[in-house]
DNA sequence: TCAAAAGTGTTATCCTTACACCCATGT
DNA sequence: ACATGGGTGTAAGGATAACACTTTTGA
């Protein structure tokens, strides 16, 4: 078996090419939100993740897209885990641009903490920057009012008989008047608004849209290429997985409160917890134990220090912080 | 922005082409396990999966897996996702083979019936032939002492500062002693014995492994390339997914009764379920509604035949079937 | 009459959710 | 004193898991 018969694949001779680019969406948690790290390479345009061109010097895809982190942003990244693999033949310009084909490969990763870096042209942002309709942690967002309407205004020119399937589609992702908010489908959400051309991108890429580009919601940033469909994708994956696996660990200091781990939960899922309820699921399934440190910078009575224990990721199938308890509904914006 | 700026992907001349293979684990239920189709070209070598490389001609990945299954298989495929892209570049010999680089992504697609099918080259096959490991509706498979003993040795002869986490790996992957069995850590599973060699596919990727070839477990089947380690990516998906997501229904005929779809879950989990509280469940969470019909050849009284409700896949978060409930100990192999 | 499968009832237990309330610290 | 956050108690309701038991068919 050591000599296969015909080779199975054709080869890809000149123009035809394919090109496979590894983008990563790395995430922190500040006190304030989700952080994410990105490229401002040129001020004239948006903002890129980092990423690079998977090359034969590169033994896997991970590897790949762990030299180049570690080239543009001086980062050793530690959890990484694989989203998607895109290779739309229409779906960005940059990928129609060069002859051939390129496909686009995201991942996830997640870093303790938002510090300072050498190169200066990555920065931290909040992903609600590019997606401020996802944050439901003081209620309903101002600017869903405005994604709404888009999405009426298609919903309300729909011919006949496609009326009733875009109705649908709009109540599963955005849901009826602030009733069942479902913050995994971000990703979903993203898409609709693609595909209803209300994203900027949209019509960069020359897609056939319903929206005219004036009307694109441009409160929110773009991001380079397909980058912006890629960070929905880490979204949508890491809101999903919280609830069933100990991922927010990842994104947590060595010692930690209680509020501070509630804090970063909230900020990636984009809704607000039952504090006490909270505390005693995360205690009951022995996710944390206790440093015996007391932190006094807590703006109240000191709180004790936790640390993760490491140990539940090898037990039987170690859960996540379960999310679902409460908030969702469309209550106007609180202050904190 | 609709000339780009220098272009960002380097282009690959000749030798460093890179290949997209797309691979397609085609799933069924029949009455007596999970089926997986796969192609037997040639009797002399491994059986694989329905497969092509990706060509200019595809406009999404997707699209050119469709054509291919298509074209090899006859099926029109209805449910698919995307698994996962492996491109390690020593994986395997076909990848090793060719000039360039090798890239395969993996595809799960769900199909009601193993009906028969044109094409005389593909078969069905139960997956459990892959991976008899696996399959514990009748307890613990005999096959497990085997892979256990393969593992000791591995675990025995570790240098004394790896002892303790190849005993964590085995005890998490494998189970001690029959407890903690997790069915979804199929893929976990299939990558250690990769690793450790006892599995004849690592040496035939020339591998560096502890096992020797002739130590390989030779009872299970084994595929060509990386195929049976995407069959396992695909059975750890879906074993997770079928508890938080309606889609055992996608394999499923119009009508069924309770006792089919306890069947078929119990299929693809490889565990044993309760029955009354099974049925209880699924009623309880709407995902099905009744025929009013019944059928008379179940062996027993005639069942009630259900039909899933496919508005629940609109409704808030449609969740799955609710597995874990029971038979996860290691009971010697019972008749059923 | 028996085997096989369909189907119902009941109970103990645990988890979830919500609400109320007290504690310790800094300003 | 009071604001802020830390932390505990508890009770209602729901879901789960186990067990026992009845019903309806075909052989």
């Amino acid at each position: 078996m050591t000599r296969p018969g015909p080779p199975r694949g054709r080869s890809n001779a000149g123009k035809d090419a394919i090109t496979v680019e590894l983008a990563a969406v790395i995430v922190a948690v500040a006190s304030d939100g989700p952080r994410v790290l990105v490229r401002q390479l040129d001020t004239s345009r948006p903002a890129a993740l980092p990423s690079g061109p998977l090359e034969p010097r590169h033994r896997t895809l991970e590897a790949g897209l762990r030299t180049w982190v570690e080239e543009q942003t001086g980062y050793d990244l530690g959890y990484v885990e694989q989203l998607y693999s895109f290779g739309d033949a229409n779906r960005h310009a940059s990928a129609r641009a060069q002859p051939g084909r390129m496909l686009s490969i995201g991942y996830l990763a997640l870093v303790h903490e938002s510090k300072p870096h050498g190169m200066d042209e990555s920065e931290w942002r909040s992903w609600y920057e590019f997606f401020p309709w996802e944050d439901w942690r003081t209620g309903a967002p101002a600017i869903l009012s405005t994604v709404r309407d888009g999405i009426a205004g298609w919903i309300a020119e729909a011919p006949r008989d496609e009326r009733k399937s875009r109705e649908e589609r709009a109540r599963v992702a955005f849901g009826v008047a602030g009733e069942h908010w479902n913050e995994e489908l971000a990703l979903e959400r993203y898409e609709l608004l693609y595909e209803i051309g209300l994203v900027p991108e949209a019509h960069r890429d020359g897609a056939a849209c319903w929206a005219p580009r004036e009307a694109a919601i441009m409160e929110a940033d773009s991001l380079q290429a397909d980058h912006r469909r890629i960070l929905a994708t880490a979204i949508s994956r890491l809101r999903g997985k919280i609830k069933y696996r100990p991922v927010v660990f990842e994104l947590m200091p060595p010692r930690f409160t209680f509020l501070a781990l509630q804090r970063a939960v909230e900020a990636l899922a984009g809704v607000e917890l039952h504090k006490a309820n909270f505390r005693r699921l995360v205690e009951h399934q022995g996710l944390v134990e206790d440093t015996g440190a007391m932190s006094s910078k807590t703006g109240g009575r000191p709180a004790r220090l936790l640390r993760f224990r490491r140990e539940v990721l090898l037990e039987r199938s170690a859960s996540g912080v379960g999310l679902p308890p409460v908030r969702r509904s469309a209550t106007p914006q609180r202050p904190r």
